[in-house]
DNA sequence: CATGTTCATCGCAATTCACCGATCATTCGG
DNA sequence: CCGAATGATCGGTGAATTGCGATGAACATG
């Protein structure tokens, strides 16, 4: 994962609103929910829930399956570990003294 | 840390180019720099870097130190650390059935 | 086929972001 | 006190973001 792809996420995870909709999709029944269930519990309007829905999906935050005439949306497991894992990474090289370690390795 | 603290600090983390400025912070001796180390690192101009690292300071993601005709900037590792805390706690709450954990435990 | 439901998408306005060059404040060396 | 250096901040431009209501596409049902 570069920092493009680090970045991307963190952007799409800077904002509010749309941290509280994947904890709204983590709460629903298997995980599974859709636009309208959002849309109930906040206060904007639902194409305004769509926009931030669209940029969770951009990101591969999440996933997005058609079922009969609504939309089911999912948390992507996967890619919340491997945002895990880079962001592990991030912290890693940040730490104190990361300055050389891979020389002192070498 | 509650959610606008941690959007906020996503956000900041949420350009490229700041995890670029953060890594050379990290890299450089003692953990600290400059302005212009930084500047001279990236093809960017210098008013611009200067923004980048107001944003990164505004976040609480670095420290700024007055010394001399320069400015020394490190990294706070403290709250690093609040962060990693911050988004680890909210990877579980976005975990698979987390759905009602809490009132299971209760 | 007509109707209702669900939601993505399309303008639109207001705000913020990213970048730049230019300027100003601070501080060190003579 | 003067000039050079460093870097924050200002003003401006173009692009992106955030919010909204309205429209439109897809589907289920009568």
């Amino acid at each position: 994962m570069h920092d493009d792809d680090i970045a991307n996420i963190m952007r799409a995870l800077g904002h509010p609103v749309r941290l509280e909709i994947l904890r709204i999709m983590a709460t629903q029944q298997q995980g599974q929910c859709c636009c309208g269930d959002v849309t109930e519990s906040l206060p904007l309007a639902q194409s305004t829930v769509s926009q931030h829905i669209k940029v969770l999906h951009d990101a591969g935050l999440i996933e997005r399956k058609p079922h009969g005439t609504r939309n089911r949306y999912c948390i992507r497991q996967d890619r919340l570990a491997e945002l895990s894992s880079a962001f592990g990474g991030l912290l890693k090289g940040l730490a104190p003294s990361a300055a050389g370690k891979e020389t002192e390795l070498a």
